[in-house]
DNA sequence: ACCTGAACACCGTTCAAGT
DNA sequence: ACCTGAACACCGTTCAAGT
C-alpha cells in the first residue's frame, strides 16, 4: 500500500494500480474509450504488462462494470435515509442516488450497460449488478406491507422503477433533459409519475 | 439509381453507399464498432474515398444517428393505430413499437444513444429526434383533453414517459428484462405502472 | 513470478498523385 | 470532381527474452 517512490521492476500491485490508472480515466472521457496502451503509460509500464493480470480489455471493462455496481449499490444504500421516514421520502432519496451516481460517473456509468461489459463475464447477470435491483425491491416490499403500495408482483415495479432510473439517468446525460420542451424539472416530474403508478389511493389533483 | 455491374472508377453515389452498408454492418455487430474500412472493402472502393463524403467518422455515426431517429420516429407513428381507440390501447401500442424498435435494431439504438453521436452536429438536440418526444407529448395531449389522464404539465409526463421507454428497451437489450427476478413480463408491468401513474381516476385491486 | 521490447495485423486520417 | 496508394501515428495482442 505504501508507495516508494522508485519501483524499479516489479510493480508489486499492478492489477490494482491498472484498474484504478483506468478508472480515473473514465472520469476524464465520457465514454470508455481509454487505450490500454495509455493505462499502461499512466502507471508507468509496458504496455505488455496489463495482460499479465488480465486476458484482454474486455476482461478489465468487465472488472471495472462490476466495480461501478458495488459502489452503485453502495450510494443507494447510503443514501437510505434513517427509518422512520415515509416510504415517499425513501422513495425519492433513493431516486435522485441514483441519478446522481450516473451523472457524475457518466463513463463508469456508460461501462456498466455497455455491451461490451455485458459480454464478457455475464456482468449483468452477475449477484453484485443484480443487488441494486435488490434494493428497490426491499423498497417496494416495505411499502406494500405498509399498505402504501398497491399489492402486486413487487418484480414488475421494480423492473418499473429501474427502468426510469436507468431512462432518466441516461437521458440527462445527453442532455434531452435539459432543454425547456421537457419542463422545469423533469426528474422530478418521471419520480412522481412513477410513484403515482405505484400508490394505492386515489389522487385527485 | 441503375447499378451498372462494373464500377471502373467512379462510383457513382458512393455516399449513400457508405451509409447503407455500414447500417448494414450495425445489424451484423451489437455495437457500432465497425471500422471504416471494413466498410470501404465491402463498398469496393479505397479506405479514403470515404473522406470525400464526410469529414470523418463521427459525421458519418452522427448521421446515421438522425437516420435512426426518422426511422424510429415512423415506427411510432405508423403502430399508433387508427383514430377511433381508447388511448390506453393507443399508449401500448406506442410502447410497445418503441421496445420493439429498439430490440430488434440494438447496435442502431446503442449509436442514436451514444455520447458519440451525441457530440456531433447536436443530434440530440436536433428537431429530428425530438420529433419522437413530439408522438408522446400528443399522445398525451389527447389523453388529458379526453379527461383520462390527469391535469399536469404535458412535458413532465412525456419525460417520464421517454425515459420509462428507454429503459425498458435498453434493460431489455441487456437481457436484464429475462430473468425470473423480474417476473413473467416486465414489459407490459412497466407500461401499466407508468400509465397508471398518468390516470385520472382512483385504481383499486 | 513479473515485466520488457520487438513484432504483427490492424485502425483513423492525410495527401500527393492519378483518371 | 472523384478516387487511389503510400504514409503516419496510433491501437490490441502475442511472445521470446530479460531480471
Amino acid at each position: 500500500m505504501q508507495e516508494t517512490a522508485n519501483r524499479p521492476y516489479h510493480h508489486g500491485d499492478l492489477r490494482r494500480t491498472v484498474i484504478e490508472t483506468a478508472m480515473a480515466m473514465l472520469h476524464e472521457d465520457k465514454g470508455w474509450q481509454f487505450t490500454l496502451r495509455e493505462v499502461a503509460r499512466r502507471a508507468g509500464v509496458s504496455h505488455a504488462a496489463p495482460y499479465k493480470h488480465f486476458p484482454d480489455k474486455a476482461a478489465l471493462l468487465a472488472e471495472m462494470a462490476l466495480l461501478g455496481f458495488d459502489r452503485l449499490h453502495k450510494a443507494l444504500t447510503t443514501a437510505k435515509p434513517k427509518k422512520s421516514n415515509t416510504l415517499r421520502d425513501e422513495f425519492f432519496a433513493v431516486g435522485r442516488a441514483y441519478v446522481e451516481f450516473g451523472t457524475s460517473n457518466p463513463g463508469l456509468y456508460r461501462l456498466m450497460f455497455s455491451a461490451e461489459a455485458g459480454k464478457a463475464a455475464d456482468v449483468h447477470l452477475s449477484e453484485r449488478a443484480l443487488a441494486v435491483f435488490g434494493v428497490v425491491t426491499e423498497m417496494l416490499e416495505r411499502g406494500q406491507a405498509e399498505g402504501v403500495l398497491r399489492k402486486r408482483d413487487v418484480r414488475g415495479g421494480a423492473a418499473a422503477c429501474w427502468a426510469q432510473m436507468h431512462g432518466i439517468t441516461m437521458l440527462t446525460m445527453e442532455g434531452l433533459f435539459q432543454l425547456e420542451k421537457v419542463g422545469p424539472d423533469p426528474l422530478d416530474a418521471a419520480l412522481v409519475t412513477l410513484l403515482e403508478g405505484l400508490e394505492n389511493q386515489a389522487v385527485n389533483s
